[in-house]
DNA sequence: TTGTAGGCGTTATCAG
DNA sequence: CTGATAACGCCTACAA
């Protein structure tokens, strides 16, 4: 083209201040531009699914595409993650991700015209794509740290098990022990909430076993946090009377006291491991990339050898 | 209507899968029913501006808005935050609210011409709508506080100052201190970054002055838990040898080990103040609220009188 | 009441 | 290669 043409135009742009309408482009066109992004509603400010949004958007812009975000409220409506949904795809979404890691029991259940990605869903459904969660190396080097101390009371700090999510990570905890010759006692395991009181109440249950764990897991860092505060007001001490891990690696595991060693479940390439999928899946590639995020154990302070 | 006719549209619908295309309908009315939400983009984690969009989100849906995000990265772009503006623009919101409390400015230089509205911008400026927030209760009491103690050496943990929203708590505290009848000692203000770590590097810069302060101010409470870390380190204890006082009262605060004693400032309402201005300026209604944050002094246990 | 034409802003197609 | 025109799906206004 002309360049003097094209400097013309853009002369007359700025002049008039045009700027395209993208919805009457997405009805002539037939594509919208715009994908969904469904992440779970967490109460009291979990900055995990702060960071899944960031990340993901960043990368649906990098590709031309708007988000539009639902906060699902798997917790007290079952039915809002399909109203989400529902709305997204009035907004004639392009395709919807799902980051619930496990909570999205609804929407299988309900008519969804779009491709649609899963990440963490527990089963592998054949039609589906879902972006796998491979809990086990995560846990699997978390426990035999553990064991190489010599702990042989292993607690579990749980959400309740009646949600997939947190029934995924316990079984894979379980088959982590037992690589490692060790078995998870149910009486070790606490089922309460994945939440910062949920961790300090479910702490505290353990203690008052008759005999409490050496060293705790915890379902997630909210929990771990939670915990340490129970810790603290016993008098304890996570790393020197008591083995404490965590789960997620949010940026606060530098700051607790001590320092807590976790097992790494990075939002950053959760969002970009699950926007690439959905895009392949949008684009309807011929390539199916099997995309699996891996779990990584991070060593920091906070745990120790059984006290007595 | 004949309710009898009512549902066997509702049934044809049912059959058909028929959805209606907001598309469309947007075009056609005028109207997009969607508002553009901007927020700042925070490295490692800060939950906040979680909480924000979440609380956003649920009001607009609650109107029949749907809500585009935009994690606006003023630290290293200044030319992100328009850019954002302009993408919203180009899908035909139909307002835009401003969550950055201070951090806008590039906003300001450029055209917009759908309403806007700030949060806890710096300068009212006369056309613009603003949510103006009330830094001095919270600052006020939380002197008092510390200046009942005995305290007189009073530090603050600041960001870095060239930005105007850490510039204006800056100037709320120092206006807060005078009514308290006390001065801030320049030598006793560090200024770093608003990020754990930036807390953790501030609170060892304050202890390695010559006369360190007995009690410390923060710009906010991941900062304030950063601060902690260092005190821990060097064998202090916040509640006890030192006085530490945060600002946001993230959940997190009642978990930190002493509990963070802090400045409130919710995310849910600001949040909600935020959609009610922004969507009287949309209905362009006769009545313009001066919606106004206050914040408000929280104590908890991170405070105490002067060590020796 | 029921039905139909015209237009919203853009793209794509098809003549010229 | 340029320029006119139909179509995208819905809404509104007007006519029957």
């Amino acid at each position: 083209m002309d360049p003097r043409l094209v400097r013309r135009v853009q002369a007359v742009i700025q002049e008039f201040g045009y700027r395209p309408n993208f919805q009457a482009r997405a009805l002539a066109r037939g594509r919208s531009h715009t994908i969904g992004l469904i992440v779970s509603e967490i109460t009291g400010g979990n900055p995990f699914f702060s960071e899944i949004i960031l990340y993901f958007e960043r990368a649906a812009v990098a590709e031309g595409y708007e988000v539009l975000v639902s906060f699902a409220d798997t917790e007290t409506n079952p039915d809002h993650i399909a109203q989400c949904a529902a709305r997204m795809q009035e907004r004639q979404v392009e395709g919807i991700a799902v980051l619930t890691f496990g909570m999205e029991e609804q929407l299988a259940h309900c008519a969804i015209d779009v491709p649609i990605v899963y990440s963490g869903a527990d089963h592998d459904l054949p039609g589906v794509r879902n972006v796998r969660i491979n809990y086990l190396p995560g846990y699997r080097d978390a426990v035999r740290h553990l064991v190489e101390f010599g702990h042989e009371r292993i607690g579990y700090l749980s959400g309740r098990l009646s949600w997939s999510s947190l029934r995924t990570r316990y079984d894979a905890l379980r088959k982590a022990m037992k690589l490692n010759g060790v078995s998870l006692d149910k009486d070790l395991v606490a089922e309460c909430d994945h939440t910062w009181s949920g961790g300090a109440m479910g702490m505290n249950l353990l203690l008052n076993t008759p005999k409490p764990p050496t060293a705790v897991m915890c379902c997630n860092d909210v929990a771990a946090v939670g915990a340490l505060k129970t810790l603290a007001a016993r008098g304890l001490q996570a790393g020197k009377d008591i083995a404490l891990i965590g789960f997620d690696d949010l940026t606060i595991c530098q700051f607790t006291q001590p320092a807590l060693t976790t097992i790494q479940f990075a939002p950053r390439e959760l969002a970009g491991l699950s926007f690439q999928a959905l895009l392949e899946e949008i684009q309807s590639s011929a390539k199916k990339t099997n995309f699996e995020y891996k779990t990584r154990f991070i060593l920091r302070e906070s745990t120790c050898a059984p006290r007595n």
